[in-house]
DNA sequence: ATAAATAATGCAAAATATTTTTAAATATCT
DNA sequence: AGATATTTAAAAATATTTTGCATTATTTAT
């Protein structure tokens, strides 16, 4: 059913006349009405043919846009930005659009109904996010997964000094060999953070020796382990926690060492790393920082009513290393 | 903006009055231009001021409410349900309402956007159900979270049960003391779990000699161990399997074995639960099926146009255990 | 404390916006 | 070719919002 003024009137116990003279900006004071009217429109979900009046203190609406899978990554990330947004006053929803046939089409759907959009969505490329900055135009969008051109303004997390830190920590650690599991190379943070790697180990005039293609599941960081090279101590970045973990426990299953025949460092300092025996050596990502940048920038876009930047630009957050049991060289 | 039949009109390249027509379902024959036209309705958010025309191919859209934590728990669910919801052309949203101030009327507004919901809120009780019941009147409603009255229609795994059969493990094993480490007893699945542990030990004229009340956390679990009695063998069954694997992680730490000094049952089944070391033997839940239960009886409602039942009932979906490493009597 | 000014509100008429229907044109099928 | 189905443009019917005016409430000035 469509909602109408007369809902909004009914709700709020005034005429139609008022709540149409406030949500048209026509009232002239600011009595306490104005706000209940119009936060009344916004929980009824009223649109009109024409901006409604707005207020500073009135919630947003916000949608998470992700590709979900069961990993413990996605339950932290939702749940910072769920706590995020309610000490903003953001209301949030999560959508993946994992079996999605057409994300530009849901997208612009979701852009109905919400003020902005944060994209997780790190299989599509520069062409895709084309498409979709063409289809919403100037609505505030903002992606928190890296792209390979800058189509979007993204703000997310420094994957590829990520990859350094790991490669820098090995090193000094004192391997003299190496080795990495990716993430699927369809995700551009997963290339990001394999360049890192191979660069710094390249200016130490390093290379890696072994290299294997996971899916960032538990199962392929046992995969990996089962295609190990075994004549060599290697040092192993791993593209996330839970393919490090998943190496790990295919390597105490197996009778290996780690850190002793293996050093491991993961990504995304996960909740299990810290307690999975040995613990888990790993690039650190603040969520709630992710969380803050992302909800400022785009209530900062809607509030002010600024137009998008012509040129997206990319901010990067900065990673830390978290030393633990995996890394060093025993 | 409000969506108008000349959206609709211009999306489809059909007239407004075609449109007219095939929204009000008197178009007269079944050219493809009725499913065209009612699949952009769909997509642009189309609401009129009374039902429109229904198709049954068209995609429904469905909340999920949650209340959200940083728990693999949630990872999963939402997985099993994005993936049910991909096969039968549903589109699922996923709310958490942990930090609402005014659940029910955050239900309503849902309900203006949606076919269907699915309530996954375990911490409300019976009042608040029937007030939600009262606000939302005959909209699909089901809950998958317990609750002491039947206000909602419920489909739910059987956590008493699960209890039971965590007790029954642990008895066959050859304890003969015991202790629990409960979820939050406001969450009704955790008094129920509960409640079947303790029966069942009753009727084996067994008794708890150790309780410790959790929140669910993997730090909770490493509480409970600092909380226990150190003079007995205990088997213990644990609420969830975060909390089984922050004891089990504690007592390793602390030098305890297990199996050995303590036996302990977890609940999920949760995918680190199978690599943990040692494995935990859990209560397995089968989260497809109960995706699958949930939108089925909403679909059902949903499409047969069906009013609600009058009075609720509950379907119980069977739990089993998942004989590993931590409940043997060694 | 009282009068004057200002603000808030509702009713109902007027103005708009949106949807439905009518009548005619076009396409498709037999 | 004739019958039927589909579609549209424009008129008619509805629905929704805005506005003028009167009334009441609140604030400000004296």
């Amino acid at each position: 059913m469509k909602v109408k003024l007369e809902d909004i009137a009914s709700k709020t116990g005034y005429s139609i006349a008022t709540v149409s003279r406030v949500l048209s900006g026509k009232a002239v004071g600011h009595s306490s009405s104005v706000e209940k009217i119009l936060i009344a429109a916004r929980e009824l979900g009223y649109y009109a043919n024409r901006p409604v009046y707005q207020l500073d203190n009135l919630p947003l609406e916000m949608a998470l846009v992700t590709q979900h899978d069961a990993e413990e990554f996605y339950s932290c990330l939702y749940e910072s930005f769920d706590r995020v947004c309610s000490l903003s006053n953001i209301q949030l929803s999560i959508h993946s659009l994992k079996y999605s046939k057409n994300i530009v089409s849901e997208l612009i759907l979701l852009s109905r109904f919400h003020d902005g959009i944060i994209l997780m969505t790190p299989t599509l490329d520069s062409e895709q996010y084309t498409k979709i900055e063409k289809g919403i135009k100037a609505f505030p969008v903002v992606s928190i997964a890296p792209v390979d051109e800058n189509v979007i303004q993204t703000i997310t997390f420094d994957s590829y000094q990520g990859g350094r830190l790991a490669a820098k920590l090995l090193v000094e650690s004192g391997y003299k060999h190496f080795g990495i599991i990716t993430g699927p190379l369809i995700k551009w943070e997963a290339n990001l953070r394999r360049n890192g790697y191979i660069d710094y180990l390249r200016k130490k005039e390093f290379q890696i020796e072994w290299e294997y293609h996971g899916d960032y599941s538990f199962r392929a960081g046992g995969k990996a382990f089962d295609n190990i090279i075994k004549q060599k101590k290697l040092g192993i970045f791993s593209s996330n926690d839970q393919m490090a973990l998943g190496f790990l426990h295919a390597a105490l299953e197996n009778g290996a060492t780690i850190p002793g025949d293996y050093g491991i460092v993961g990504y995304d300092n996960m909740p299990y790393s810290r307690v999975f025996y040995p613990n888990l050596s790993t690039v650190n990502t603040n969520l709630d920082e992710l969380a803050e940048n992302t909800l400022d920038y785009l209530v900062n876009i809607i509030k002010n009513n600024k137009p998008k930047k012509v040129k997206s630009s990319t901010t990067l957050l900065p990673v830390e290393i978290i030393k633990r049991r995996t890394h060093t060289y025993d």
